[in-house]
DNA sequence: TTGAAAGCGCTAACAT
DNA sequence: ATGTTAGCGCTTTCAA
């Protein structure tokens, strides 16, 4: 049987309140009180109910974080950064995973996931504006990531159409003409397409030719997908010099479609990925990719809910991070290995 | 302000309990009376607080997975696999991750980190038999991973030692003489320690000499770790003709410096990892890996937590989730790629 | 079929 | 310095 505070008081002869003076560390307890208390703990090996403190002070101390996927180092190292930044304001963080998919993440938005939280981090990948607008949930909503809502919620991201811009300018600096986007879908709001616009400007800002025959489709937005896009590219006769990935998994795996059929990198054909994570920096040829500033995205949007959970509802607001371009051998080759900053 | 059961039952005119019947779908009910119930419910925006019936129920439908990192996709898919399973169960999971830190572990262990679940499946890096000896805690512990303890509490783990065996058989019948192994720490019960033994069994069973001048410390088990050792290796003038690594992202941080260095995989050397992480399946040279079967590791944790909640008590029990050997072109070079099997 | 009331374990206001 | 008690929001006997 679990033990309570009544317990306690009975084993100890003393009031509930007592022991609960000695639990939360009281000041007014005479010294020796507090160690008979203590003793009684002890030996019947108690430990408080949290669910009845959260009932009693109206909230959990845990906020829910949900993303797309674990798999992608990117989320990862997010999470802990999002882990960690709440532990500084002692708080605990629900990780769950939506899969990317519309139906897990009407769920967690709406709350049926997992309601004991105070408040919500959400990285949406297939949710429209109109899903999010009429949320009967009351927990404090953050969004991350790189869509584009309309909605009265802060929105922490980084600026990703300058973002892809600097990085297709750092292959139209280095003299390429036909770039190539992987991992673009159909749809007016999805996921790539502020990268896919910064693509089009870039290119029309360097007077090339935009030729949307080189913007790939895919499905999802793993290894396979990029290998899948590149070598959907290649079958179709065409042969950019350069391919830009909505990430580096997809990067990586366009890589090993341009290794496996003898075309090097960079010298027949540059890469550059996003989000800049451990894997690029170890593959034959270490990848060139956006990085942006996972860190801060992380405590900002534990920042931004936590401040609305007080109660205050300080006007929505999007928040940028920063971010670089991280320049490495697949647009260099092995002579250059600068980290070029930049945002 | 929230509303509440009774705010709804005030609305409707109607008591609490029928309010509740109606939220709880209870069978007798007038459709009449859930119909006006109902109405009050969406008016009021009326979201039933968990953390009240939680301390009814006196659970929660929480348990937690506390795991080193999860910039590990072998972390990930495991997390994966435990959040549907949990979810198939209609419990939710509470995701923490240690960093594999004593300290972060020791928190967990005694449930400072997150004391509203129910159950906990932890993995842990650093803990000692002692530390968990007397866990004063009392929700259901489940462990994971590749350390050998010696405590009452269910074990979910592959045969490390039979692993690693057949990961060196495997480069002993390719021809390799000299293999090196990299990610081990000293100490006696460290967690690379079952798999150095299956390479120094394996090793003693091909009649090779086991040269413990080619097992490689390091500090973590990331890429930068696995580089580094493979640095240190081959500066200290060792050329061995295969490497087996600790996990997959030390075997492709080590196939880095190696084809820096001018090395060919596997002509010059052979390199199997373990976990068979999506990136081993993407490099310039796919990564033979050993594979756990990281979905049947979650499923059997987290119905090995949930057997315990009942208040059930079955013995505490180790069990052997199944592994394959799957080879690819780190060992067996471009031309094959079968999938081997074993375990 | 619906209502009244007790109680899950805790904290805090109030009383002693 | 310590004790009494109400109440957080819910479910669940028991009664009507």
């Amino acid at each position: 049987m679990r033990v309570s505070l009544k317990d306690v008081a009975a084993h100890a002869g003393v009031s509930i309140k007592t022991v609960s003076n000695v639990v939360n560390n009281f000041q007014h307890v005479t010294p020796a009180m507090r160690e008979r208390v203590q003793r009684s703990i002890d030996e019947l090996g108690y430990r408080p109910n949290l669910t009845a403190r959260h009932l009693r002070a109206g909230r959990t101390g845990i906020i829910a974080l949900a993303l797309p996927e674990l798999g992608n180092p990117y989320f990862a190292e997010l999470a802990a950064a999002v882990i960690d930044t709440a532990a500084e304001h002692d708080y605990t963080v629900l990780l769950d995973h939506t899969g990317g998919r519309r139906e897990q993440e009407l769920l967690v938005s709406q709350g049926f996931r997992a309601r004991v939280i105070d408040g919500l981090i959400l990285s949406p990948i297939e949710l429209e504006t109109e899903d999010l607008r009429d949320r009967a949930e009351n927990v404090p909503l953050v969004l991350l990531g790189e869509r584009d809502y309309d909605l009265p919620y802060d929105h922490i991201a980084i600026d990703n159409v300058a973002a892809a811009r600097a990085a297709v300018a750092h292959l139209v600096g280095l003299g390429r003409r036909e770039v190539a986007f992987i991992g673009a879908r159909r749809g007016r709001n999805e996921p790539a397409q502020l990268r896919v616009r910064g693509w089009r400007e870039e290119l029309t800002a360097a007077g090339l030719p935009v030729d949307e025959g080189l913007v790939a489709a895919t499905d999802g937005w793993g290894h396979a997908d990029g290998a899948a896009a590149m070598t959907r590219i290649l079958d179709a006769g065409r042969r950019p010099d350069a391919v830009f990935a909505y990430n580096d998994p997809m990067a990586i795996g366009a890589m090993r479609v341009l290794h496996a059929r003898g075309l090097r990198v960079p010298e027949d054909i540059a890469v550059v990925g996003f989000d800049d994570v451990v894997e690029g920096r170890f593959g034959a040829v270490t990848l060139t990719s956006v990085s942006p500033d996972k860190g801060a995205i992380g405590r900002l949007a534990v920042e931004s809910v936590l401040a609305r959970l007080g109660g205050a509802a300080p006007e929505a607001r999007r928040v940028w991070a920063e971010y670089r371009l991280v320049e490495r051998e697949s647009t260099l080759g092995r002579s250059g290995a600068s980290e070029g900053t930049n945002g």
